[in-house]
DNA sequence: CGAACATACAACTACTTGGTTGTACGTTGT
DNA sequence: ACAACGTACAACCAAGTAGTTGTATGTTCG
């Protein structure tokens, strides 16, 4: 509901929609890289890889620290749980749906005959 | 890591990344809407209403059914939770690299804070 | 049948995105 | 000191996106 919140979604998939982007999330989830030891690793610019870790920055799913003239990235492993909590959500919003499905079947038959009806 | 897994991955997370797309997905997933019904509780046209609907239904998030005159929109909570897996994947990344530093500690290695940078 | 409804799709516009190159600036090592 | 390195950012471009309006097609109902 909040304006703010529906942002931070907005930015959170976006950030995640992108294969680049997802596989460098991996890396640095994995441990710390510097932002040139990310970029040796695709067919791009170093500009390009860069502005994907930006991207990854401004969305809160990883953090940058200097350390001399580099900057070490680091997933944040938090930001990926809310982005897993917002799906949760979904599926509480589905089940809502199915508990109301099956409040009508055990009323129209007491016995419960149907489990699950062809709900997914 | 197979190719088309990666072009689902990111028609489930562009589908997601639109918030009229999320609340669109909220509504299908909590019982079934027929277009137009969803339409009219946005403001903006049908027609842009109905190019959402088909962005969901592309990534495979939403089926929809003939009934008359109408396509009634449901919610596919299977595509929902195969995007919660691909987080769960995420996190187990970040968990091996916990599982690492831990080991790391219990060898009592005071050198080297760099971890296994690459697969290379 | 004909009117109203529900949907789909094409064409267009404004904006965003993912990529490029070039430049600027701080840090490191010799 | 200075060359090489690591990073950031601006300007630009092609492609994609989110919205619009208009049109076409099928369905229901009086």
């Amino acid at each position: 509901m909040n304006e703010s919140s529906e942002d931070r979604a907005d930015a959170l998939f976006h950030a995640l929609s992108d294969r680049t982007r997802r596989d460098i999330l991996r890396r640095v989830l994995a441990g710390e890289h510097s932002v040139s030891t990310l970029a040796a690793r695709y067919d791009m610019s170093f500009a390009a890889v860069q502005k994907h870790v930006a991207v990854l920055e401004r969305a809160g799913l990883l953090t940058k620290r200097r350390q001399g003239r580099e900057q070490l990235a680091s997933g944040d492993v938090a930001a990926v749980r809310s982005v897993a909590s917002m799906l949760d959500e979904l599926e509480a919003v589905w089940r809502g749906r199915i508990d109301r499905i099956d409040l009508l079947l055990s009323q129209d038959n007491p016995d419960d005959p149907e489990i699950t009806p062809k709900g997914s």
